[in-house]
DNA sequence: TGACTATATAACTATATACTAATATAGTAG
DNA sequence: CTACTATATTAGTATATAGTTATATAGTCA
């Protein structure tokens, strides 16, 4: 195997990490786990998608080392196995904010330099 | 707008967001912009694709507010917009780097554990 | 002006995947 | 055992997008 190719499998490997983040609902999930373990049922309630297609995302999590699964009894339980998780959300949210306060701003001079010459 | 909606917009964004990030080729030209701007030439030949398509990735990038683009003469430069980019990568990479030592070291103890029964 | 270079875009194909509805699997309780 | 609940999976559809090829746009230079 030759360095190149363990390259393009490093970005692979990252691409389909941010890949499982890159969902709404899937974050949702995330979201919904930040205080603890929840079984699919609450997750599905909580979530306010159906039962088949959240349990399809939390396996998919799973599958990508972002939750644990453990099954106790007749449900199965799912928590935070990578809290870095929540590092990543956090800074693309930082990042997002700026970029919408910078579009705000930008927004607001075209708006001033709008009534300006309209006047 | 209710408080629900916001939400819901909000893990678009992020989404989203993540979503630019979720693709090998583009990973690949924001790592060939670690070290200054270059033209899509340059990144075109770096990354090993085709122009059409790394302008179409660059163009994507843009648009997402992770790269800025500056035309000069007869050529678009291309830098870095946003350098927590990176920060993701490291903890994306910290965190693959982690599960696949903790895969190894169990894949490890399954093969001893197979030879410790197989003899 | 025309020839050339650099970048972007359009049209298209192929692939991936989010979602739904229906069904299967597995545990529990009577 | 049967009935019930919880979760997973399958099959199918619709949509998004990565990539290619060909073309358009825009700048430079003679």
């Amino acid at each position: 195997m030759s360095k190149f190719d363990d390259r393009a499998l490093q970005y692979e490997y990252v691409a389909k990490y941010f890949k499982a983040l890159a969902e709404p609902m899937r974050l949702k999930v995330l979201n919904a786990l930040q205080d603890g373990e929840k079984n699919v049922s609450q997750l599905t309630e909580m979530s306010g998608g159906t039962q088949a297609n959240v349990s399809k995302h939390l396996s998919l999590l799973a599958q990508h080392g972002l939750v644990k699964r453990e099954s106790r009894g007749n449900c199965v339980y799912y928590s935070i196995a990578d809290s870095s998780v929540y590092e990543l959300c956090d800074l693309v949210c930082g990042q997002i904010s700026n970029r919408m306060a910078l579009e705000a701003e930008i927004s607001k001079i075209f708006t001033d330099t709008q009534h300006a010459t309209s006047q």
